[in-house]
DNA sequence: TTACTATAGTGTATGTCGTACACTATTGTC
DNA sequence: GACAATAGTGTACGACATACACTATAGTAA
């Protein structure tokens, strides 16, 4: 079979593999007040993948469900959007991270099987 | 905020856990030869939590992908639909799992930051 | 013999979220 | 003045798990 169908097949995964998880990266890095742009070049840095496109929606959705909360900082010469976890998005946070840990595990003893 | 809420949105979030981690669990589980309905049991027993409306389209869409080849036994008393890796599906199960070792390690140091 | 459960599978509409754009605005730099 | 960087909004689309409806019959119990 051809290389590139492998790849297709490989970069469907990561994207699927992605839905749950930008929720968590984005909750763990709003534990601490921070605006949209900053936070995009953060998860540039460690290399996420996310782009500015699937951010702010995120961000936006993220705060239409109540795990964040956000204030416009007008004080600069730019006016900056910041966000940070809400009560909810607390325990959401602990929450997720117990699932998480189920699941690696769940993962790990499947993957382990792999010959 | 309500208890419930918070089910929800934990609820929500495994459900788009499982895109992606469905595909690798099935994969796993059909490097040797298998038929849909036992491997329906097998997965029940390792609670996962994936029901039968999920599993035969998921196992007749990754046969459509080229990752899985299947074979009709009707020697016993009821026919039985045998699915297996193909190729190309054991070369996509030897790359998930580095995929997956990368992203579970990411995940791990964004996690390590929760508070 | 009949009724029910277990065994085995097909088909499909829906909701959710990351992707991938288009778009806007203006500050800062060269 | 032109362009890049900074900062954000809006939205259509595709992929996949869910949640059913549906089919068929072998096996078991009464």
């Amino acid at each position: 079979m051809s290389k590139s169908q492998l790849d297709e097949v490989i970069h469907s995964f990561l994207v699927e593999m992605k839905r749950g998880t930008m929720t968590i990266i984005v909750l763990t890095q709003l534990q601490t007040k921070q605006y949209g742009y900053s936070l995009l070049t953060v998860l540039e840095k460690k290399k996420t993948g996310i782009e500015a496109g699937t951010l702010y929606p995120l961000l936006r959705r993220l705060e239409k469900q109540g795990l964040l909360q956000s204030e416009w900082d007008t004080s600069e010469s730019r006016p900056r959007k910041f966000y940070q976890l809400s009560d909810l998005g607390k325990e959401v946070l602990e929450r997720i991270k117990k699932e998480w840990d189920l699941l690696s595990n769940q993962m790990d003893h499947f993957l382990g099987e792999v010959l």
